[in-house]
DNA sequence: CCATTTGGTTTTATGATGCAACCACACAAG
DNA sequence: CTTGTGTGGTTGCATCATAAAACCAAATGG
């Protein structure tokens, strides 16, 4: 088999996200939804991607839990896709991507909106790692640690 | 013309990210970069990824400027790669996507590995979206705004 | 000097993608 | 009831990307 290899059962939590939301356009479709589009054709024509292409990605995303659809909601009797908690929770990989964007672009006067505070107009702040404690970290304070195995039914 | 849509002058940021480090394998090889990984062979046998795609990820990461040629380091003869701080700046893209596994993946007891604070040894904080003032910031407290016109030449 | 490792490129088969055409359904007008 | 239009897809086909393996050249290693 030559099909392209994949993640799913890879134990790297970066691999395992690529798996659902690393193909190409899906992170876009979510940017959209993330947006509020909800119907097939606002996604097509705002994207201007292929409707098959379209089609395989929106039931991909709702099989990893990331978008659900909904059986209507302006009266007609269409669906609606609409984000689930888990693909609402990507909001900081947008955030991150916008921001390396932003500042490492090498033609950045071509990128057309910036994120703002809504009460103050002002931009979003640069995303920080911090420690539990507040510290904080740059790349080389961190280290990876394997999980601790995990306690079974301490509660 | 049937290529893959290219998002290279697309004015959204996000695409404009994905552009560079949307295709598949080439978050990994950053991981691996960050990581220190810095031979060809070296990420050919962690990654365990076709020797040709790994040739042209290469190509089109240091062709982004993401990652350079260093001619040599332990003395050998070959050429290493090594992050440019625009590579090193994808940490933040990396530590959101890892959160995101951790917080949402189905089988959270299959990932391998948690991102601690090195000094403590406890577990990063999650990434917070702040405002300017320090305000804590939720997806809906955030809106899109055009990007203000380039002063010409103010310093 | 020959064998092996390293760092790739080339070849070939197959899956993924893009585009256009087609189809099913809902709804509205005539 | 028939026609027309818009929505929400699916199906074919051409092309591109990907993967696996073969091939190759330079650099070690003995």
């Amino acid at each position: 088999m030559v099909k392209r290899t994949s993640f799913e059962g890879d134990s790297c939590p970066i691999a395992r996200s690529l798996e659902a939301i690393g193909d190409w356009w899906s992170l876009l479709i979510i940017r959209e939804a993330l947006f509020g589009l909800r119907r097939f054709g606002e996604f097509q024509s705002k994207l201007g991607m292929a409707r098959n292409i379209l089609s395989a990605r929106l039931r991909a995303l709702v099989d990893h839990g990331i978008l659900e659809t909904a059986p209507a909601s302006d009266g007609s009797a269409y669906q609606e896709y609409v984000l689930t908690p888990k693909g609402r929770g990507t909001f900081p990989i947008l955030v991150a991507l916008r921001q390396w964007s932003e500042e490492f672009d090498d033609a950045p006067e071509e990128i057309a909106t910036i994120l703002v505070d809504r009460a103050k107009g002002l931009p979003v702040k640069k995303l920080e790692m911090r420690a539990e404690d507040g510290r904080l970290l740059s790349p080389a304070d961190t280290m990876l640690k394997p999980r601790p195995a995990p306690r079974r039914r301490s509660a």
